[in-house]
DNA sequence: AAACAAGCCAACCGCCTGACA
DNA sequence: CTGTCAGGCGGTTGGCTTGTT
């Protein structure tokens, strides 16, 4: 009986919560590879795990999915983020449907800590019409201009020295957004494929190779289903393609630590150029709006697909 | 070196919706 | 029509990591 009277089962009773172990990633993965996914309160009964189908859903959806893209929100992201939720709010999942591999939570995350953070140090309210505008007219300027330079800088690079078969990968798969096509592997909403631009457009496909640090901006090649492409794993390095540490308190929290480059470091703020009474170099000693260190080196879409994103989206409002 | 604060993110919670009996 | 269930969503929190004093 619990305190309110109610007799428990014995599952309820024997529910985990909590940090996933290895043995529970790799019980899920197993299951799924085998068997899809799906039915997630009868999944997690049949594969033996002690938890509520929902946390396996979400751990699946949020962390053990192949092409699941982790570490730093690159700026082109981020530009994709400020655009998409001035147009639909936290509208997490929706947004999330533009950036392949990236998911709610994350963008969840990335919102709350990082642009939250910023309308608080402005101190305006993160809805109002001052830190949107802020967001519009000078953060995302900045971003587009800062991707350019990159793309230029990539560009030059390329030429002298031909690409590696990681980059090439990467351009064939994002960098024709309005013409790529390939599995698609989100849900669409109607609403979307009215725009004639659907989250497929600019994604590769299910993207299966192992996340490495050294990978994670790259899209892969892929086969069909991940059930055809996974074999029963008993070794999560088997998995993630990367050691696992196994010194973390949680016990699963380091499969791989993504790099802790601070997105301060991609926010610039020219001193002058704001309109209202808002000095960005007071607010922030160590001057966060500077995006002198950031890194955009890996660029999903270059400036001509955000404009054109864009368009769809305007087109979207007509 | 220790204590504290801030940043960050995985995971949980409650609510809502749609499918189905 | 109503109840139940599964799945999805956005908000919130707990705790680990990192930075600062």
């Amino acid at each position: 009986m619990d305190e309110k009277g109610r007799t428990l089962s014995e599952d309820e009773m024997d529910l985990r919560r909590g940090p996933w172990t290895v043995d529970e990633d790799l019980a899920l993965i197993n299951y799924i590879a085998t068997h899809g996914e799906g039915r997630w309160n009868t999944l997690a009964l049949s594969a033996g795990l002690k938890r509520t189908g929902k946390s396996c859903r979400l751990r699946w959806l949020n962390y053990l999915r192949p092409d699941v893209r982790r570490g730093n929100i690159t700026l082109e992201e981020q530009l994709l983020i400020l655009e998409l939720h001035s147009r639909w709010g936290n509208r997490w999942s929706k947004i999330a449907q533009y950036l392949p591999g990236r998911t709610d939570n994350e963008i969840k995350n990335y919102w709350r800590t990082r642009v939250q953070k910023h309308a608080k140090q402005l101190k305006c309210d993160v809805n109002s019409k001052q830190f949107k505008d802020t967001m519009r007219y000078l953060w995302m300027p900045r971003l587009v201009e800062r991707i350019q330079a990159a793309a230029a800088a990539t560009t030059a690079k390329t030429a002298a020295a031909n690409t590696t078969v990681a980059a090439t990968a990467t351009n064939n798969a994002y960098t024709h957004g309005n013409n790529l096509i390939n599995n698609n592997n989100f849900e669409v909403h109607s609403h979307d494929h009215k725009m004639g631009l659907t989250p497929s457009d600019f994604v590769g496909s299910h993207v299966t190779k192992s996340y490495t640090p050294e990978n994670s901006n790259t899209a892969a090649s892929s086969s069909d289903s991940f059930g055809t492409q996974v074999s029963t794993i008993s070794d999560i390095t088997d998995y993630y393609g990367v050691p696992f540490s196994g010194n973390n308190n949680n016990n699963c929290a380091d499969y791989y630590q993504p790099s802790q480059v601070g997105y301060k470091d991609c926010i610039t703020s020219p001193s002058g150029l704001f309109p209202q009474e808002l000095d960005f170099q007071s607010l922030e000693p160590n001057n966060p709006w500077n995006m002198q260190s950031g890194d955009s080196s890996d660029n999903f879409w270059n400036v001509e697909n955000m404009l054109f994103l864009e368009q769809q989206l305007m087109n979207d409002n007509m």
